[in-house]
DNA sequence: AGTCCAGATCATGTATACACGAAATGCACA
DNA sequence: TGTGCATTTCGTGTATACATGATCTGGACT
């Protein structure tokens, strides 16, 4: 955003809808909020229209505005989404991208495969999850500025990237959804795999090559999503999940 | 929109941005605003901010509002994005389509056939041009439509697919860009064997055939707005386009 | 002459007051 | 007791007044 007081009732907001704070479908009424923020609804009404176009809010007119409710068809077509964009990214990069870019990627691979090694070993879960977290959105980030197209590049970063980064554990918990079942070792490893595929597909140039991965990978990601949240029941399914829930989800 | 004011505001302002009334890079202050429109500068902020999101106009905080300047990066970008979604979106068409959604592409694709084959009979471009831009966008948002994803028929239509709707003649001809060079007549029929190529991969349910087809398609779309860009020489390329023409013109 | 600073000007951003519409309450009536 | 309508409540949307920051003007100084 762009104006001080603006930006406050926008991060606000924005950290409490994306930790949970407030229930889907919950009312945002901009006459309790302004005391609350310590600001006039002005502001605060610029934010919320800036939240509704990030999707996280909707406004009803002479209604009001309320924290959006995701159900599985919006999370879909978010993960649909997705794969289109970053899919097409990854090709761009393979194009477009510069020795720099190429060795940020390379890092961002190094780091998680350092990580996930110690993982195999330690088994130190909680200790290493957020680091392997860290180098999952900065391999992903890295590829999408290495594309060279800002406009796709903010698209993706409204969609969620920016998500996972601020939204941090939340409500993931709470919905009883297990962000990390043992058995996953070998899925860290796929996807591992997966992204050295990705940055040496980039790395040599191969666009269509670098696509086709970058499609496969994510398309694990929903898949796996989709399933675990499935597994984790009707009561995740039918109570709605928040947008944030299932942003991070991804 | 949502509310009738602000509404009005957005409406009186996107229209004169898209036919070209304002120039690009030109402020756009509320408070002269706001006596011609006819509504205080309240709901004109909230129209520019919904505008800004549109990707029309750009917002500095504390500077104002300005029609937004589209130099040729940007609208390379626009046309990858387009690209993006257009495409994904016509594989997810030939996945989801129901045979009402079949049968509103074939009309498009028919009504188009019909057009073409009696423009190259009579010739008569001034007459006939206008319905042919409309089955084009009627085939296009057709498929959009079946592809049952809302999230990506909302980007894409903010994205460009209103513009070409609602702008009209528009500056394009001021610029000395030809909307329609003589010998288009081939490209023309190339169109509608692009269109009928794609209707039949959508219609067998080819999800990545029809996504080829559409990338191919589109592609071809973009190399022509370029070259055309580029034909209709510097004081084009230079001067800048307006976000509308750069739009329209794709 | 050119540069730099101070004051004035002006547009934005913010707060607040007002008006309209929607929902909730409560009362009358069946 | 349940239903329908009037009234009241309350929150949005809009207008306007105020404050802050940015730009512009003019003059002084080098």
């Amino acid at each position: 955003m762009k104006n001080v007081n603006s930006d406050i009732a926008y991060e606000y907001l924005r950290k409490r809808i994306l930790n949970g704070a407030y229930a889907p479908g919950q009312a945002l009424m901009t006459n309790v909020l302004a005391p609350n923020i310590g600001v006039s609804r002005t502001p605060i009404r610029d934010a919320l229209r800036q939240l509704e176009s990030d999707g996280l809010v909707t406004i009803q007119p002479r209604i009001g505005a309320s924290v959006k409710k995701m159900d599985l068809k919006n999370f879909r077509d978010s993960c649909e989404l997705r794969l289109a964009l970053e899919s097409h990214a990854a090709g761009l990069a393979a194009r477009n991208r510069t020795n720099i870019d190429l060795h940020e990627i390379s890092l961002a691979v190094d780091e998680m495969r350092r990580i996930t090694n110690e993982l195999g070993e330690t088994g130190a879960v909680e200790r290493l999850i957020p680091g392997l977290v860290r180098e999952d959105v900065r391999f992903h980030l890295a590829i999408i500025s290495a594309a060279k197209n800002d406009l796709i590049k903010k698209e993706i970063l409204r969609l969620h990237l920016i998500n996972r980064v601020v939204s941090g554990p939340s409500a993931l918990a709470k919905a009883n959804v297990q962000p990390e079942p043992p058995e996953d070792m070998a899925h860290r490893r796929e996807v591992l795999t997966s992204h050295v595929e990705i940055f040496d597909a980039i790395s040599a140039g191969r666009a269509v090559e670098a696509k086709h991965a970058m499609e496969r990978h994510i398309q694990d990601i929903i898949d796996r999503s989709i399933y675990r949240l499935a597994r984790a029941g009707a009561e995740v399914a039918t109570r709605e999940l928040s947008a944030e829930e299932a942003m991070y989800s991804a």
